[in-house]
DNA sequence: GAAAAAACCTACCTACAGGTAAGTAATCAG
DNA sequence: CTGATTACTTACCTGTAGGTAGGTTTTTTC
């Protein structure tokens, strides 16, 4: 290996792509010359664009289990639970007016094939299914406060977080900062 | 003219394009060949894409301007307003999981042109206005129940309804009614 | 230290996107 | 009824996207 590894680098470079341009509008050149490498050498590392796609989506898919697993593993309290959630699209803000990579698959959906589909799918449940138990336990123990089913809050705060993200990118940072406040105090943080 | 409004067939399968596919998932080519037509007729009233951006967005604007002049004509109540403003989104979703063309646009947003960026600002900007008067009004006539700025409940009610599309799209229609639902509880509007 | 495998590069190829130039058919205005 | 205008078509052109075949250089393995 001539790099470390390169690969790591591809998906680096194609996650910040998709995030910041969707994923039709970077190509494998887009990555390559960041990386000082030709387009030929992205396809030997991922034959199809579709094959980079689903690698992405897996390992957002992969990156988040463990985020989770060590929040488990800490015993960390449903409402640092509910921090850590809002601390990953926080990052994509403050990381150069990012958005939510699932936000910008959904919008892409009818485009994407088939195999990333299923990815997209795959990851929003996992997410949204990680986030709705979260909010469970903190009902539980009367640290969050909401009616109807944690399965629908979580719906609710997914939405209002990548909606916000967007709208941020044309309102400002604070548009964000604002619904994040507003989610918080609808769960009874005051903070 | 052979076509009685060739033009006004153009931006309307362009924007269901838009809102099915994204900006850049389109060509002249997939607006042409639904209308019997070639790419070279769509140049002709469109010379370049960004013109047909910018004719996409103006449009919605517009729209969107005479749909509330008609209200305020009505003398609509801030809770008809409300409900009126709901009805966009869901129609979109009605009409074959359709997306909110802001929130493709602004996913879309680094690799747009500064014409359209500038138009996207704009239709942003008159939306939200126009939905924080309606909320204002509500809670000064007490039909509406919320804390903080109008505004601020602006942008998160815009967030969640362009986010809860997105969702509903790998989620299902439910996803969007339960946003929908939350969202008019907050608001205490019991219905 | 040689063979095999990994990680590339060079040089293509096809398809299509966006766009243009020049011509043609229908319509309208006087 | 004739010129100008409108609304196109045909036929291109350039650039780039995604992808492939075959060669070359490293690195690993034995």
């Amino acid at each position: 290996m001539r790099q470390a590894d390169t690969k790591t680098h591809i998906l680096d470079t194609a996650e910040a792509l998709l995030q910041n341009r969707g994923f039709n509008a970077f190509s494998y050149n887009h990555i390559a010359q960041p990386l000082g490498v030709k387009n030929a050498a992205i396809h030997y590392h991922f034959p199809t664009k579709t094959d980079l796609g689903v690698a992405l989506i897996e390992r957002c898919r992969a990156r988040f289990q463990q985020y989770t697993e060590l929040l488990e593993a800490g015993e960390a309290s449903p409402v640092l639970k509910f921090e850590a959630y809002l601390t990953l699209p926080w990052r994509y803000l403050r990381d150069g007016g990012k958005v939510c990579p699932l936000g910008v698959l959904e919008v892409e959906f009818n485009t994407l094939p088939e195999e990333m589909r299923l990815e997209i799918v795959a990851l929003d449940q996992q997410m949204r299914a990680w986030l709705a138990i979260a909010l469970e336990e903190g009902r539980e123990q009367e640290l969050l406060h909401f009616e109807g089913s944690a399965e629908e809050q979580a719906i609710v705060i997914a939405a209002a977080l990548q909606g916000a993200l967007q709208i941020a990118r044309v309102a400002g940072q604070s548009a964000f900062d604002t619904c994040v406040r507003h989610l918080k105090q609808k769960l009874g943080l005051v903070n």
